[in-house]
DNA sequence: TCTGGGGTCCTAGGACCC
DNA sequence: TCTGGGGTCCTAGGACCC
């Protein structure tokens, strides 16, 4: 009974991580304009992993082609996405938020996860793992604090950079009530949009929708799930049971449109590999196989197909050139993809989300 | 201005069965 | 000639996240 300390969902994210981890290792770099994308080359077909905050001054962010991001900033520096740096780099930001006592760890990304606590002053332990993460990884962040993941997860913009920000049921429309549904975590464009056609725009508006009328638009889950998304209610517990992946895939888009079938079985045959090596790894059999093509400029097709059980590395690239077969062959290619589903282990955790599995 | 790569989950519709 | 109701499985497509 002498403990009044309540238990708190942290969602712990680093500032500009990618960039960040480039500026350590390249330290001439500090203060200038970073993009790292692609393999730093912003003459090719590739996108913006992550800007520093002196090239988002210019308008440059994530998801953006490297070619605009170079017009906008001529002399700004491109570099490669190295992902080896960026895991290890992830690896040590981890370690430090599971190493912190009584903490639950639920990772989401490279940069980012949810931390559950029980503390009498969230504010204070939040800036205790902000200290610890900088003085290991010389890394910064920043902490949403929240009494579910949704309401933590939604802080943590408010709190950046280098800060810390709570919301719970008291302040959560206060705060975010006027917004477009747009900013909330899980409403993209698409749905936004859609939202709008019922007449409901801002956070406020989604919160005190009725779950009937979103699920006539949306179907018997998704609806009520933006509605709950509206009001920043669901989970509260933050689940450190290890997360099973579904599948591995790998996916190219390439510089030159290709024409020749030769060419594109070629690339398909490229691709399994590595897919196979990831499945290997696991020990996991193979279940689904899947392709996906993208026709230019920007039509894409899915096929997809449930194989039996199998380890066999022959037989799961057949089924895979067996899809490669009904691509059009007339049609010039710009993305090709390839995809391997395993058997999913008994008592393997649940996906509670369409955002990410695992949260 | 021209759009990466690796994931996850949901929905609709058709096939098929009783 | 007109044609039920419920259920499951599979495929294709869409949407979102980092």
């Amino acid at each position: 009974m002498a403990d009044s300390a309540t238990a708190w969902v942290l969602h712990v994210d680093l500032d500009q991580f990618i960039a960040a981890v480039e500026v350590l290792r390249h330290p001439e770099l500090v203060g200038k304009p970073v993009v790292v994308g692609g393999r730093g080359d912003p003459t090719k077909r590739a996108v913006v992993s992550t800007a520093s905050y002196e090239a988002r001054a210019f308008g440059v962010g994530s998801g953006m082609p490297l070619r605009i991001a170079a017009r906008k900033i001529p002399d700004a520096v491109f570099l490669p996405v190295d992902a080896p740096a960026y895991t290890a780099a992830s690896e040590e930001v981890m370690a430090t938020l599971r190493a912190f006592p009584g903490a639950t760890v639920q990772v989401l990304g490279w940069d980012e996860a949810f931390v559950g606590v029980r503390t009498v002053d969230p504010e204070a332990t939040a800036n205790e793992i902000r200290a610890a993460v900088l003085k290991r990884t010389r890394l910064h962040c920043s902490v949403g604090i929240g009494d579910t993941l949704v309401r933590a997860k939604n802080a943590t913009d408010l709190g950046k950079p280098r800060g810390v920000f709570r919301l719970t049921r008291e302040n959560w429309l206060d705060v975010l009530g006027d917004r477009p549904t747009r900013d909330l975590w899980g409403i993209g464009p698409k749905i936004s949009q859609r939202l709008a056609t019922l007449g409901i725009r801002t956070v406020a508006e989604l919160a005190a929708a009725e779950d009937q009328v979103l699920a006539a638009e949306f179907g018997p889950k998704m609806g009520p799930w933006y509605g709950s998304l509206g009001r920043g209610d669901g989970a509260a517990v933050v689940d450190d049971t290890p997360w099973v992946a579904r599948g591995h895939s790998r996916e190219t888009t390439f510089q030159q449109d290709l024409t020749e079938r030769t060419a594109i079985e070629q690339a398909a045959r490229d691709m399994i590999a590595p897919v196979l090596d990831d499945i290997a790894a696991e020990g996991r059999p193979v279940v689904g196989v899947g392709l996906k093509v993208r026709y230019a400029p920007f039509t894409t097709k899915t096929f997809v197909h449930k194989v039996a059980a199998t380890t066999d590395r022959a037989v799961v690239t057949a089924e895979i050139m067996a899809l490669v077969e009904r691509i059009e062959p007339e049609r010039a290619i710009r993305l090709l993809g390839v995809r391997a589903d395993m058997a999913m282990p008994d008592g393997a955790r649940e996906g509670h989300t369409p955002t990410r599995g695992g949260w």
